[in-house]
RNA sequence: GCGCGGGUAGCUUAGUCGGCUGGAGCACCCGGCUGAUAACCGGGAGGUCGCAGGUUCAAGUCCUGCCUCGCGCACCA
């Protein structure tokens, strides 16, 4: 080890690049991992951030979270690789790209020409990259960017269609339909969470329609606030247990408003609940009917020859449905199997005509009604209403407010549309699903509890196609005839061409490098075992498989890296925002689940939402987005990363506030290097060589801050066990500002002044050199720069190249009594304040009255209390008195409702004599026997004392008493130390360097007599080559104390 | 609407199995200490522990309902 260099002013940024370099130099983060190549690996999964949205400090703060985890294994000696990865699908990478290129549906994609469409894609994912490279290297992520897994490259794709080949080959893939929001002017269905982007509160008109019934006179009435539904309905869902009623119009109502209505005599059917509601004519009930008793009954379309009735038997027929409920509507639930996914879902069932009666582009179909063809459906709603009027078959129509899905871009109204859809038949794995769920460590355990598990146990088929451009085709191949292939992989699809090829079909070229990509693959036909032509099916697969595949895919499993990828599964550790846990969290499980019939990770840390000071969420439009950059350009990344680290558990919403970070820079970190600096600075002056310089003899300060640091280092590792980084951190933060700045430090200051090499400086100078460099190791996952750059110059050696620290030996004695001593100080800086002594005159005695013994502390209690001399007395009477207070957790058990009672009785009672009958046996209070177990002593000073009281660790009172005399000796070393802290406050202000002297003069007036070797001693301490004390009136800086005037000049 | 997680001093937060006077930090005020730093120490002020009930001798803590914020799901006929 070699000596260390003076530390200097703390510069973090300065620190922080120039360390950047020397990692890059060094390849200390390559030479971190390899260094623990025999080691047990600790896998970790990079969920892969997308490069054509800028890095925020959200960002930030889950990086944080996977580097420093990364790290603290890495010093434990796991093998920690981290390959990075990019996210580069998807429907976000398209809207950029078309909003660039001002593209505004499918069709104006096509017409632009697909190739051009991704290729402009494939350069759009990258906008940021450079953005992403520079924010993660200055944070100091640790992370394989070189050579990251990206999936939009060739080999990452021929993973993802092995997988989805995986599971078609187990059946786990098929074609069916599913309702999607959909937005008919950029043809895009979108995810729920783009549809939740685009909810507007919109009034539109909703209407009660009667529908007839064919062998009674009744008509039912249902309820819609989608007019433009009507002509798809074919049935009528009711609630089996519900109860209906058969009312007949008797009169007209007073009032009416709008169109439709009712002739007298008319019969009606609707919800009871919903009756008084819904009606307002005058009418007779006629019957309550259960919902079971309608089932069956049919009625007469609406639109007759909208819908073709096939071979349904269930056509236009009331149905059952257990979802109905009479919380509004009629009780009626109006269906139209293509509009809305309970319909759908209850067509399929029940055998309802699947047909559509509007078109992709979102107007009605040629054949719905010749007042409706081809007009678009949304602004139809009048043109049904009269229609509907006209046939006697509208019974009110009511303007309904109601929050409605919108096309985010566009705002649009979206349609719920029943389209096309290629499904992972997820419900068939469900119980495996919840069964991994369950041997996954999650943090906290209620997300994967609550949250997660609440989402597997309603686990829904994953539509897993897009009728997108950019992205993993879907490898599926289909004749008319509906006969499939799916390719795994470029060397079955070539061999596949090959085939059709012979079988006389035209194909382009597929080569081994074959892009993996629309519209390359689209073009290929294939035949089938019939020998009929296959085309591809036009859709690519939702991006969240890509990533969903990452653990495999990142190695190109099981095409090469076969050995890589059985090393390196399960994972172990991932982190992500919770945000994921629909998202990457599941998708990762429901691969590795189909696949490989396996977890996928081991654990998973999921971070709360960053928030801003106010607690709002950041976002572009409220322009509330902190950008990392100016807290690295000022506190540092360590002051950045330590603060989030320790506002909050990393599941909490972190409410980002810069205050908080520069509270964290100026306590944390520049304690923390003032507190290096004064140990390298003297040893660079002493050429101490933690080597070989001898030890010297440690004193109780040195034992107490060594065992402390091992405290510390058992906290620390429990709590990060345990993921509650914050804990840790902010028990290192503390141990490092008040124990070790501000008491070790401290009292060991005058310790390193000596000159000479003395057995004590010896030993402070190893037990802070041994305390930094560990403490080094302790913090490095957190903030490494500033663990890296103090640990080269104490040690020699970067610190992500140390060991995770040991815990060594801890001497609980000597911590409880320094914790006392501490307290005592504590304690007698009260006494001053209460009897207005300040602090630096001095009493001529403290004693301390009973607890443990403290001699070896008596010369640290003397300085901190500033006494002349420390005294023991054994008499704790003669300053104390007892007091005994109930023990209410046993008084309860044993009074119960008369505890009050009791404890009010202890008021009444004489202590101390109560504490000596205890000691002799049990006392009766309020008819209950008391005794020395139900009891606490607590000592309290008497009245007059310059005394204070406190608890010591075992459980004994100790008190501290100052004697509060003055003498002339006093009053003069008190006025010395005075005039001392002025001058030496002054020389600081005129910026004098340490060893530089001055001329001194004082003056005073009325003011205590000097003793001379007070004098002597002024001068000494503030390097006075000429002095001169004067009694009497001066000029210059002056100040007062206990009345007294005291002028001074330094030159 | 359903589910999950919050709501403790102006702000950030700790609070274990229900039990002693609800602890800290920032900011504020007063005082002190300092060749020791944006540090530190003592004191002060600041709390209906979201609200309302309930259980209990005793509730920040347990139960019920409600309010409110965030997130997720569903937004439905």
């Amino acid at each position: 080890m070699p000596v260390p260099s003076p530390a200097g002013e703390f510069d973090p940024v300065k620190l922080e690049t120039e360390l950047l370099a020397t990692w890059k130099k060094e390849e200390t983060f390559s030479e971190s991992v390899q260094a623990r190549k025999n080691g047990d690996p600790f896998i970790f999964l990079e969920g892969p951030p997308t490069a054509n949205g800028k890095p925020g400090i959200h960002h930030v703060v889950a990086r944080t979270y996977k580097d420093l985890v990364c790290r603290w294994k890495t010093m434990q000696g796991r093998f920690v690789e981290r390959k990075g990865g990019w996210d580069t699908h998807g429907l976000p990478v398209e809207i950029e790209v078309q909003k660039k290129l001002g593209l505004k549906s499918n069709q104006d994609i096509i017409e632009y020409g697909m190739e051009a469409f991704n290729q402009a894609c494939r350069e759009s994912v990258w906008t940021y990259e450079g953005a992403w490279r520079e924010m993660t290297e200055r944070m100091a992520y640790w992370c394989d960017l070189d050579d990251p897994y990206v999936t939009l490259h060739n080999p990452y794709v021929e993973s993802c269609w092995w997988a989805i080949k995986k599971m078609f080959e187990q059946d786990l893939l098929y074609l069916g339909h599913k309702v999607l929001p959909y937005c008919p002017s950029t043809g895009t269905s979108y995810s729920s969470h783009e549809v939740a982007l685009g909810y507007k509160e919109v009034e539109e008109p909703s209407v009660y329609v009667k529908f007839k019934l064919v062998e009674d006179d009744a008509s039912i009435l249902a309820w819609t606030t989608t007019p433009w539904t009507l002509p798809g309905n074919v049935g009528l869902a009711v609630g089996p247990d519900v109860e209906y009623v058969r009312v007949k119009v008797t009169k007209n109502p007073e009032k009416w408003e709008g169109h439709g209505g009712a002739v007298v005599g008319e019969e009606l059917i609707l919800a009871k609940d919903l009756f008084k509601e819904v009606i307002r004519h005058h009418c007779d009930e006629i019957e309550v009917i259960k919902g079971s008793q309608l089932v069956g009954m049919a009625y007469e379309p609406l639109f007759p020859g909208a819908v073709e009735r096939g071979t349904s038997k269930t056509a236009w027929t009331v149905i059952p449905a257990d979802w109905v409920t009479t919380t509004d509507g009629t009780g009626v639930v109006h269906t139209a199997v293509m509009y809305g996914e309970d319909d759908y879902n209850l067509g399929m069932e029940v055998g309802l005509p699947a047909q559509h009666t509007v078109d992709m582009k979102g107007c009605f179909m040629e054949g719905v009604h010749p007042d409706l063809d081809g007009k678009y459906v949304k602004s139809c709603d009048d043109i049904i209403i009269q229609y509907l009027h006209g046939q006697s078959l509208l019974y009110r129509e009511k303007m309904y407010v109601h929050d409605y899905p919108h096309c985010w871009r566009t705002g649009d109204p979206l349609l719920y549309y029943a389209m096309d859809s290629w499904f992972v038949r997820m419900t068939a794995v469900k119980d495996k699903l919840i069964q991994f769920n369950n041997e996954v460590e999650w943090a906290p355990n209620w997300v994967g509890e609550g949250r997660f598990g609440e989402w597997l146990r309603n686990v829904k088929d994953w539509a897993i196609s897009r009728e997108r451009f950019w992205g993993t085709p879907l490898p599926v191949w289909r004749s008319e005839e509906g006969e499939m292939k799916c390719i795994g992989s470029i060397e079955e699809l070539q061999t596949e061409v090959e085939k059709a090829n012979q079988a006389g079909f035209e194909n382009p070229e597929c080569p081994a490098d074959v892009d993996l990509h629309r519209p390359i693959v689209d073009d290929f036909v294939l035949v089938s075992n019939s020998g009929k032509p296959m085309q591809r099916e036009p859709f690519v697969m939702d991006c969240w498989f890509d990533s969903g595949c990452a653990s495999f895919a990142q190695w190109h499993h099981p095409f090469d890296g076969g050995e890589t990828f059985e090393n390196n599964f399960p994972i172990d550790y991932i982190c992500e925002g919770v945000d994921q846990t629909r998202g990457w969290f599941y998708t990762l499980l429901a691969v590795s689940t189909t696949v490989f019939d396996s977890i996928c990770y081991k654990s998973c840390l999921s971070l709360g939402l960053i928030l801003d000071a106010e607690g709002k969420k950041m976002s572009k439009s409220r322009g509330n987005i902190v950008n990392p950059w100016d807290h690295f350009n000022r506190e540092g990344a360590d002051a950045t990363r330590w603060y989030m680290v320790t506002a909050g558990a990393p599941w909490n919403p972190l409410k980002f506030d810069a205050n908080g970070l520069r509270e964290t820079y100026g306590k944390m970190f520049l304690t923390l290097w003032n507190t290096y600096k004064f140990h390298a600075d003297y040893a660079a002056l002493d050429q101490f060589d933690p080597l070989t310089s001898p030890k010297g003899v440690k004193a109780p300060l040195d034992i107490w801050i060594e065992s402390r640091l091992n405290e510390v280092i058992e906290e620390t590792n429990e709590h990060f066990a345990s993921w509650d980084f914050h804990k840790a951190g902010r028990c290192i933060e503390n141990f490092v500002v008040n124990d070790l700045s501000n008491w070790y430090v401290r009292r060991s200051r005058r310790r390193l002044w000596e000159e000479s090499a003395s057995q004590d400086k010896l030993a402070c100078q190893h037990s802070l050199h041994h305390v930094l460099s560990t403490l080094c190791r302790l913090i490095a996952p957190i903030s490494p720069f500033m663990a890296d750059s103090m640990h080269r110059n104490l040690v020699g050696t970067s610190v992500h190249l140390a060991d995770w620290p040991e815990v060594g030996q801890k001497d609980g004695t000597v911590l409880a009594n320094m914790n006392l001593v501490r307290e005592l100080a504590e304690a007698g800086r009260k006494i001053r304040v209460e009897h207005k002594r300040r602090q630096r005159l001095p009493c001529a005695q403290g004693w301390i009255v009973s607890g443990p013994d403290l001699t070896e502390y008596h010369e640290i209690l003397a300085e901190e209390l500033n006494v002349e001399a420390i005294g023991l007395e054994p008499d704790l009477n003669r300053f104390q008195k007892t007091e005994v207070h109930p023990n209410r957790r046993k008084l309860g058990a044993k009074c119960r409702q008369d505890l009050p009672k009791v404890i009010s009785a202890f008021d009444e009672l004489d202590h101390e004599t109560l504490w000596s009958e205890l000691q002799i046996g049990a006392v009766m209070i309020e008819g209950y026997e008391v005794s020395l177990e139900d009891v606490e002593r607590r000592r309290s000073e008497r009245e007059g004392f310059a005394a204070l009281t406190i608890n010591a660790h075992d459980g004994s009172d100790v008190s501290l008493v100052l004697d509060m005399k003055d003498t002339p000796a006093l009053l003069s070393k008190g006025l010395a130390r005075d005039i001392t802290r002025r001058i030496q406050a002054k020389r600081k202000e005129m910026d004098l360097a340490i060893e530089d002297t001055i001329k001194l003069h004082v003056w005073m007036n009325n003011a205590p007599a000097l003793f001379q070797h007070d004098i002597d001693w002024i001068v000494q301490e503030t390097r006075a080559s000429e002095h001169t004390f004067e009694e009497s009136e001066g000029k210059g800086d002056s100040f007062e104390v206990d009345g007294s005037t005291i002028w001074y000049s330094v030159q």
